[in-house]
DNA sequence: TTAGATGCTATCATTTTGATTTGATCATTT
DNA sequence: AAATGATCAAATCAAAATGATAGCATCTAA
């Protein structure tokens, strides 16, 4: 007998792409297998039985058109995670390897209006797993362009731009940067004085709980829990406290006392705002400290 | 010679993750190639030969460390999509298969507080690849619980949520539905009416040349410049009919006449705005129409 | 009715992989 | 200073996976 769990990494990954094009597409021809992995013929229909075997009732073979087709009873063999999975229908299966990308003409993510340069972002990566500082150019909103030595520590998505969190050696504190705004970047080989590790980013290290409640101007608010999968009406979640202030204005937070914004872009209020102590990363948080 | 083209898809994904792994990490141990790719250890020293042989410059095996490294002189053997990379770094290298997930604890995407259901969006992509209506009961946040068939064509991300376009029977037109806010999906056998199909969408496969510029509210514009990848100070983009409202609020595009709107948020101006007709998928742009 | 496309299976040569052994380097311990 | 242990490389051989090919089945479309 067969099992998952013997198979090489090749094989399971040949046998995920078709649980995936059942699954997404509802059907297959051995020449996506061919035209995706660059593989023979002979091995589709190998990997096809051997599927089969793992799975007979998935799929049944229609000779009209020579395809197989997802039945009725099909059950997945693997566990897609939907973020993957959606992110995979829009760039093409197979991550890290470019070819074989036919993305879905069918699903579209979100314009991507931000690049981060792969060359920064390298940098950066290399500087925190090897605990080192970096020297850049940096063009903020408020003060423009200035000279710096910031010791990252952390990439972040803020839910628009990707930002480095690093202790500035020039304000003497932790801060966030915005990739796309550092340029010359250089590492800087001399160690770094401990007291400038991610460990002592307090902001960073803290994690708030926060309650977030279906707003109550909310008409219908059963969608709203369908869209938060809310079980009770509430939805708890840990956030680092550096990282709240972003995520209350990604998702249209009120943050105010009494819920008292108004607005159609208001699904969700803050409801322990007044529990939380008065944080510098909130600043941005929609109503909060009003 | 070895040729990266002549190498099967297997050994690739080895390959590029030895270079993601330089890239971005800095460093790579054969263990780190045994625990991913399960394989056995002669492999890993046959890849690592074979990688050195492709790309001599590329790193160094220091032996106090019984590590490779990233050289100064890197040159990446393979593309690595920025998008695609700051994925991999957050959920883990590896598309399609679940094993090998390592995360890394320094790079965070934006937390997800939205989980479209895996059952739901595999029925609308097969209804939409096999150009079928589905049965569904929708909650909408206007009109509270109902039930409808529609004939789905593409499923987008708005910037928050999954939605589903959508021919509806119900207001016979095209509309946009909240993937999470969907149930008790089930498939329609019957063909659909060519009427229905997303052909005939219009708001979705109008395209729209949109031109943006830095709000002239920003008092360092070119770090809205580098943000953007500007050249020369405007962006342009073509963009759905369907979507650009949504675009527009994503990014907080100040869409009035004038650039009229106040506010930190809007680093964007939507310079052609006149020059577009007038567009219900706009009611939610910032500014838009005032 | 027949040609053509695509599927399956079987066979065999080739390639890739896994397991094992031997030897090297270097940090750590004795 | 020498022994120990961990991890690397290289070589070898057996096992497994893959590619190529050929013969046959099924169905569509001409």
């Amino acid at each position: 007998m067969t099992d998952l769990a013997q198979l090489n990494y090749a094989q399971k990954e040949r046998l995920a792409f078709i649980d995936f094009s059942l699954q997404f597409i509802g059907q297959l021809a051995r020449a996506d297998l061919v035209n995706h992995f660059k593989t023979g013929l002979a091995s589709c229909s190998r990997d096809l039985t051997l599927y089969n075997e793992l799975a007979p009732a998935n799929m049944t073979l229609r000779h009209e058109t020579k395809r197989y087709y997802r039945t009725a009873k099909f059950r997945p063999l693997f566990e897609h995670n939907p973020e993957a999975i959606l992110g995979s229908l829009c760039r093409g299966f197979g991550d890290g390897l470019s070819n074989g990308i036919h993305p879905s003409a069918h699903c579209v993510d979100t314009t991507k209006l931000i690049h981060p340069n792969t060359e920064v972002i390298a940098t950066l990566m290399r500087a925190i797993h090897n605990r080192m500082a970096v020297s850049c150019d940096y063009i903020s909103l408020t003060s423009g362009e200035t000279s710096r030595v910031i010791v990252p520590h952390a990439i972040a998505n803020n839910g628009q731009r990707w930002h480095v969190r690093a202790f500035d050696m020039k304000s003497k504190e932790f801060r966030d940067f915005v990739c796309t705004r550092l340029q010359n970047l250089a590492e800087i080989a001399d160690p770094i004085n401990s007291s400038q590790s991610g460990e002592h980013d307090t902001a960073w290290n803290n994690i708030l709980t926060v309650e977030l409640v279906v707003h109550p101007s909310v008409s219908h608010p059963k969608a709203i829990e369908l869209d938060f999968g809310m079980d009770d009406g509430f939805l708890h979640l840990e956030v680092r406290e550096a990282l709240l202030g972003y995520l209350m204005r990604q998702w249209n937070v009120d943050c105010s006392a009494e819920a008292s914004l108004t607005g159609g872009e208001y699904h969700l209020w803050l409801s322990n705002a007044k529990d939380l102590p008065n944080l510098t990363s909130m600043a941005i948080a929609p109503g909060y400290g009003f």
